[in-house]
DNA sequence: TTATATGCAAATGATTTGCGTAGTC
DNA sequence: GACTACGCAAATCATTTGCATATAA
């Protein structure tokens, strides 16, 4: 069920190449729907990362990401302030390869986030 | 300063091979410690992975996990019922020699979790 | 029309914090 | 004795859920 709210919810994170938190997202949905509630954000969030449409991050922090990049990628996290960027970079076939048979387990996929300060924290520091 | 409550924590910790939540580790620490709270095993947790004698897991998942061995090395999440272990596999120096220079960050580290299914799961399945 | 989604508010679950007391060095 | 940590309970923060109403197909 294609409704406004899912609609902008979609749009919105597609405007973007960044990995907004699910209340960024609201905000970003409340401009064009001033009446949207955060539970309803939350709710479309989960329906559209579990129909691939988007992608859920659970990176590090306490809150989870979106994005709307569903190709297989990368991120770097800045330790001093938590910013977070895809990497660009050919994809890792050593891993890739390398996971098909772990500890027995039946691999499915894997979680690959960089940690580090970005330039602009290096600038500061 | 070593507590009583700090040493007990550090030492159930040390006793397993696995990644328990904060509140697994509350229980463990409860059978030596009776009276001791939920707060103080948060707060000693905290700064044990601070300076470095235990590790904070920020993988998928709701809860933080922990655990006492510090060495670089990876994990495998089942999708299925959540259990965490470690991965036995030599360190992916690709990986780690690509990373020295990603988007201008200086890297400082990084966390790879592999996502897939047990093999207790796989039974059951 | 009928299932599905919404807004709102209350509930939940993990973690953190304030405060007065107790323990460690 | 001074500083740090503790136990307890209340507070916080992100996320989820129940319910009566509204909306899309």
């Amino acid at each position: 069920m294609m409704t406004r709210q899912r609609r902008v919810i979609l749009e919105e994170l597609r405007k973007l190449e960044s990995h907004p938190t699910a209340d960024e997202i609201y905000e970003m949905a409340r401009r064009r729907l001033p009446r949207i509630s955060l539970g309803t954000v939350y709710r479309n969030l989960e329906i559209l990362s579990e129909c691939g449409m988007i992608r859920k991050l659970e990176l590090g922090g306490t809150q989870k990401r979106f994005d709307s990049m569903v190709r297989n990628h990368y991120h770097v996290r800045c330790l001093r302030c938590g910013c977070i960027e895809d990497v660009s970079m050919e994809p890792l076939t050593t891993i890739e390869n390398a996971i098909r048979r772990v500890n027995d387990y039946e691999i499915i996929g894997f979680r690959l986030e960089f940690i580090g300060v970005c330039p602009q924290c290096k600038k500061e520091a």
